[in-house]
DNA sequence: AAGTATTTTTAAAAAACTTCGAAGACTATT
DNA sequence: AATAGTCTTCGAAGTTTTTTAAAAATACTT
């Protein structure tokens, strides 16, 4: 099973690092914001496994951001885990109704926090198997069979360019640059060369056309609208 | 598929209207009960094919009224979705072992609740309908007496051939990685190496032919569509 | 229109992965 | 305890994919 990715939404900078700082060591990505909006923005674009999210937050607090981001079709799926100050009735009775898969009370305890978040993710691991296919324009892009469907032609990508047009497809319209892509899909602490995206791309207009993957200029590429 | 039945048993009655509500609002029947001994009642009278089981519950709690459920031949194969206060270690395995198919943390997410139900009853229609003998392409896999056919022939399979086809076949289309297939088949906790399974892959061809089997290069295996 | 920056192509090297052949370990049966 | 059939491991050999590097093409700027 691939690296999971998980967003920590905090507005204490401190604790934000010491959480990343445990879940690499665990071997997630880690992704990072300091509040309710930017998180909701960091979550459409790299739609992690789990977010984890503090419900005490100036502006926007967390329950809003559950709002918002379960109106959001592509969100739908994203596991929640709410942090608390302390556990207070009433913020519980609150998340009830509001979609968190779990919560955890401040002071955090690391060991903790990472098998509940281990627990979290192999539950939803077990309900969401099979929900890794996308139909975008003619386009049917399958992760569970590893295939592309066009009609009734069939297309088997070699995983790194699978796993490109899936990442793309899945957030079709926005701009994703080179060292984005690298991450999610190479992984954060590989290095390559980011000419190595441009030939994958090409190789995936190769087979499936080129009016698929529009290129921007000076900033990266993005599936079409 | 017919309209499934749901049981509910909670001693919150605010909390069993709220899930009552959105069950029924996703098509199920759906009974209540308030306590472990209304529960055990209803599920004899009426036989759901699920059951939402608190387990801190007043008088008689959920580990009981599953021991006592687990005792009525007729009951057996109910299923059984605990709820818990939170989702501590120590619970989750008692409850697991006790014979609950999955369990669920308050405070409840509502998609979550309903995905984690029809998971469940997915899992048990499929286990319940065709256990032992598929057939795909030309091919009769008998799971009754480890024989393939193909026409009138018959190939008599040794065990983790069989078991890797019988599995493959079962899924045919979707992609299986080693890592899966070998927990699948070898089990969880074995360690072996993942070249064995390409072996064993190898050795199906050479009986089968090596038109069922296809491999997908970086990811794993598949069972031809 | 020339010059700069960026992307697309191409080709070849490097890395990753699967298959194959063979041998040793293990099991069950006689 | 010997035999036959299974299962697992290992190390090439053979493929395919991935990456790199460099030339060609394209877009952008002044």
């Amino acid at each position: 099973m691939s690296k999971k990715t998980i967003l920590v939404v905090d507005d204490e900078q401190d604790l934000l690092d010491l959480i990343e700082y445990n879940l690499r060591k665990e071997g997630f990505d880690v992704l990072k914001a300091e509040n309710g909006e930017e998180g909701i923005e960091v979550a459409k674009n790299f739609k992690p496994d789990l977010m984890l999210l503090d419900i005490m937050m100036p502006k926007m607090d967390g329950l809003q951001v559950v709002d918002a981001i379960r109106k959001e079709d592509s969100l739908k799926q994203m596991a929640i885990i709410f942090l608390t100050a302390r556990s207070d009735e009433k913020t519980e009775v609150d998340g009830l109704n509001k979609g968190g898969d779990d919560y955890i009370t401040k002071p955090i305890s690391t060991t903790k926090l990472i098998s509940r978040i281990k627990a979290v993710l192999r539950r939803y691991d077990e309900s969401t198997v099979s929900d890794n296919k996308i139909s975008v324009h003619d386009l049917v892009i399958d992760r569970g069979r590893y295939i592309v469907q066009r009609g009734n032609e069939e297309f088997q990508l070699p995983r790194k360019e699978f796993e490109l047009v899936f990442f793309l497809a899945n957030r079709k319209g926005i701009v994703l640059d080179r060292q984005t892509l690298i991450n999610q899909i190479w992984g954060d602490n590989i290095f390559v060369v980011d000419r190595t995206v441009d030939v994958h791309v090409r190789k995936i207009r190769e087979k499936l056309g080129d009016h698929y993957i529009e290129t921007v200029k000076g900033v990266g590429y993005r599936f079409k609208e």
